[in-house]
DNA sequence: GTAATTTCTAAACCTAACTTTAGATCAAGC
DNA sequence: GCTTGATCTAAAGTTAGGTTTAGAAATTAC
């Protein structure tokens, strides 16, 4: 059982749905690690389908590339991954997703709270809660409500009485 | 009560803790809608303070500006938004809000059962399935599982025995 | 053995959501 | 009145996640 012929990117594309420049990407993304063949073209490990169709639910699920290739060092770089290390990668991926979702719901709890009655935008309003946003946030570097440094007790988003 | 002096951009930003800068830019994406005082510099109504609000709340829940501004457009472009009109712009913002968490949490129950189980990436695993993935996407062309133009029963992404 | 596909690399281009920069003008404090 | 800080515009730069293009080399099909 030596390393075969692999399979080429075309072919991964094709089962995939992946644009060959996309797992091009990918590996330059260090997603996928293809050896070369003779010619110099890439052959991939026929297990590499699943990684990549991993790394597509993961993209689903709102994941990072770099969040994605954390997940994936997990999996033996040498041999075919087998349906235990599977299981073991879902375990953390679980994890991350679960937080996910609780910090949206959460969200979405307390907009009915303050949207509704108004009070959006003021510190005390639930939104404003940093412990929620900071939970997992997403890509950019971007201020949310009261994510700011150095936000004192008089300095968040604040709405008067204009409406 | 006529239009007043209205708040500068530096407050707004001060207050919200984004940037000038990003402040501006809502402008040009036509989130907020200043006018000019006499010497040209950009004058906000209290009132957009909370939509300011709103749109970093929206951007946590993954919302695109275009997206909201649509939410936005049912806000009064002339007076000040009432409660009332923060609730009815709420109540689709809800709605949008429900389909994505609904979303997620199929996939990740869907996830459960195929990870584990190795089954990943076959055309009959769950995550599969065009219609969860097709309800909200993310932004960009990207190909998800299942989502290939043409896709016939014989074209999803496959793995035949190989872990 | 020739033609048609694939694949190769490198570099440029694309969208979203902003930030940075530069040089000029405006507003506010003393 | 002068200085300092805020704001202005336009254009270029940034990151993520890719796609497109061009020209060359490898592979496959007949």
């Amino acid at each position: 059982m030596a390393k075969s012929a692999g399979v080429s990117i075309g072919y991964l594309a094709e089962r995939t749905g992946l644009a060959v420049s996309a797992i091009r990407y990918y590996e330059a993304q260090g997603l996928v690690e293809p050896w070369r063949n003779a010619g110099g073209q890439r052959r991939f490990h026929r297990s590499d389908l699943r990684r990549l169709s991993f790394v597509m639910i993961a993209q689903q699920f709102g994941f990072s590339l770099p969040d994605i290739r954390g997940f994936l060092k997990s999996l033996p770089g040498g041999r075919t991954p087998t349906q235990e290390d599977w299981a073991a990668i879902s375990t953390e991926f679980r994890d991350h997703l679960d937080r996910r979702i609780e910090t949206l719901m959460k969200l979405r709890d307390n907009l009915d709270g303050c949207i509704g009655c108004g009070c959006l935008s003021l510190p005390r309003c639930a939104l404003y809660n940093p412990q929620d946003k900071a939970a997992e946030k997403g890509s950019g570097p971007r201020y949310l409500m009261g994510d700011r440094p150095e936000a004192g007790p008089e300095a968040g988003p604040e709405v008067e009485n204009e409406g």
